[in-house]
DNA sequence: TAGTATATGCAATTAGATTGCATTTGTCAA
DNA sequence: TTGACAAATGCAATCTAATTGCATATACTA
C-alpha cells in the first residue's frame, strides 16, 4: 500500500498552522499517519530512530502538545496510564481493547453525533469533541 | 440529604467480594459513594485525612486496584493524565468536562446500550464496560 | 482468644510528563 | 544567498502517578 501523505505533505499541515518544519515534526505526523492505530510518545521515538531522526524524549511529548493545540492530532485514553494520539484524520471512529491480549480495533459508524447535539441543546453546553472506547473480550480470546 | 450508605453497608459490600473491612476500604467506599464526582487517588487521600484514618499512600492505590478487581468501582479517565474512580452504584451515566474550568458534569439518559449490542453482534466481540466522555465549553464559560 | 492469612507501612523505584535555560535551527526579509 | 531572530531542541532536573519488595500489623475464623 501506497503512503497516503509524503513529507510534503506533511510540511503544508504544519505550515498552515504556523509551525516550522523540523525533521522531528515530519516525522510524528508521518508516523500517526501512517499507523492505524494511536500511538503512545514511546512509540514515536522509536519510529523516529527507526528513520534515523535524532530527536530527544522532551521534544516528542513537546512536538506532541504543539499538534494536540494546533488541533492536528487528537489524545485517546485506553486505560492504560499514558496517551495515545492518532492524526485528526483518522479520529472519525472510536476503539475496543480487549481486556486478555490488549489488542485495539477500531469500531466506525456509531452515530454519536445525533446524541451530541441533543445533549448540547438540553444542556446548554458547546460540545467540542467526545470521546467512546469499549472494553471486554475479542473473538480471538473467546476461546 | 442523608447518607445512602452506612459503614455498615460498606462492610457488607466488602465481605460479599471476600475482601477484610479495614477503616481505609470502608473510607474509600463511604468516599466514593458519598460524592458526586469521581475521585482521583489525591481526594480520596484528603478525605481519608480529614476523617482521621490514617492511610499510606500506596495502601490507598493497593486498595483501589483490588475494588477494581472486584469490580466494586470503575476507572475513569478524564484526560488528565491520572485515573479517577466512580462507584459501580453511580456509573451508569457519562461526564461533560468544560474545557476552561474543568468542571466535571453528568450526562445521562445516553442509550449507547443498543448501540453497543448492534456491535457485539456486527463484531463479534463482548463488551463488558465503556467509556464515554464529551468535551468542550460549559455554559458558565461561554460568556 | 490465639493463629493465620491478609492488609498495611515504609523505602525505593519506575514510567509518564513537565520545566528552565542554554544552544541550535528554520524561515523570512534584504 | 545570507544574516538575523524568533522558534525549536537538547540536557538536566524535577514532578506526579503508580508499583514493588519486604517486614510488620491487623482482621477474621475456628
Amino acid at each position: 500500500m501506497k503512503d497516503l501523505k509524503t513529507k510534503h505533505d506533511c510540511k503544508k499541515e504544519l505550515r498552515d498552522v504556523f509551525l516550522k518544519s523540523t525533521p522531528a515534526r515530519i516525522g510524528i505526523l508521518e508516523a500517526l499517519e501512517k499507523t492505524n492505530k494511536p500511538l503512545d510518545v514511546a512509540s514515536l521515538i522509536i519510529y523516529l530512530k527507526e528513520k534515523s531522526i535524532k530527536v530527544d524524549n522532551v521534544t516528542v511529548f513537546r512536538i506532541v502538545n504543539i499538534l494536540l493545540e494546533k488541533g492536528l492530532i487528537t489524545p485517546i485514553q485506553l486505560g492504560e496510564g499514558k496517551f495515545r494520539y492518532e492524526h485528526i484524520s483518522k479520529s472519525d471512529h472510536h476503539h475496543f481493547i480487549c481486556e486478555k491480549c490488549n489488542k485495539i480495533e477500531d469500531i466506525s459508524n456509531c452515530n454519536i453525533d445525533i446524541l451530541e447535539k441533543n445533549i448540547q441543546k438540553k444542556k446548554g453546553i458547546i460540545i467540542k469533541r467526545h470521546s467512546l472506547e469499549f472494553f471486554g473480550i475479542c473473538q480471538n480470546c473467546q476461546n
